[in-house]
DNA sequence: TTGCTGAGTCTGTCAATCAGACCTAGCCTG
DNA sequence: CAGGCTAGGTCTGATTGACAGACTCAGCAA
């Protein structure tokens, strides 16, 4: 009856350190911009409504962390400034954008729907996230899923 | 050049409305441990490290969103007490989890690999998350994806 | 009666968030 | 050249949240 878990350290868990970087209250707004094409400090402040200082402060750490990198541009007429681009890393958030916009979707949002959708690049058609295990099985009901040990594991003290 | 995102409005977008519910800095520690069978208080406690009194607040915020449920049990012996269980709402969460396991895992595992795997229960293989879209096309590279105003779009006033 | 246990509450400290005002470098206009 | 505009910030003070450590409380057991 007791949990198997109880018998493993999480010192190292990648759910913890992924969310010390995605857990705090703007992270992921910030990514949704970033993804949306919105690459700088002004559009995303007035869009989001961050406050300036928080903003300032997500996207050091973001570009901190590599998931943003500062690029060089100048709009004609103006002196040279930065944008925040997506590095690889950044571009590998994707799959977590995109899941928590599905749960969103289902749960809180409008009667009218959702604002934001996300389509195929080649196709149109729309992109879901879906969980399928190494055999090919397209797994549908999350009860059917169980966390293991992994590789990393430890047994607690 | 002008990013066409900026026309509309984000005061419905619901990746801000699941972030407001998941981006609390333990919020989806907890989760895991829920995921990972571990359902009472002090099991959680002492695995991670919460404060009690955030620990608190984080199990009566997510009962209050309908992600948990509070259930009564008693041990032989003991007196009843209440144990944290998911709700449909709460198991929806997986392929969220799954994603920030997934990238974690990629960029922040130590060199002996992630503590935590999800297996599929009827094969045992391990189950990972992919994007597909809805002509069926496995989208592999996240530059194949882009975002488009949903159904519930609205222009920015 | 005393002690233990799980699940909390209370208290005080320290860090983060927030709103709003202020600053600054370069460009433009008069 | 003075003054104004703009993007991208800093600075300041009030409020909220995180945190550690001590205290509480109900029921069972010795």
């Amino acid at each position: 009856m007791r949990p198997a878990a109880l018998d493993w350290s999480v010192e190292n868990c990648t759910i913890a350190r992924a969310m010390e970087v995605l857990g705090e209250r703007w992270t992921m707004v910030v990514l949704r911009e970033v993804f949306s094409g919105v690459r700088r400090f002004d559009d995303m402040r007035v869009r989001t409504g961050i406050p300036r200082q928080v903003l300032t402060n997500r996207l050091a750490m973001l570009v901190e962390q590599g998931v943003l990198r500062r690029e060089p541009y100048r709009e004609p007429g103006s002196r040279l400034r930065h944008e925040y681009r997506l590095t690889d890393k950044g571009l590998d958030l994707w799959p977590v954008l995109v899941a928590v916009l599905g749960w969103g979707d289902r749960y809180l949002a409008d009667p009218d729907g959702s604002p934001l959708t996300v389509a195929h690049r080649d196709c149109g058609a729309e992109v879901r996230m879906g969980l399928r295990c190494a055999e090919g099985h397209e797994v549908t009901d999350p009860r059917d899923v169980v966390p293991r040990p992994g590789p990393g594991a430890r047994r607690r003290a």
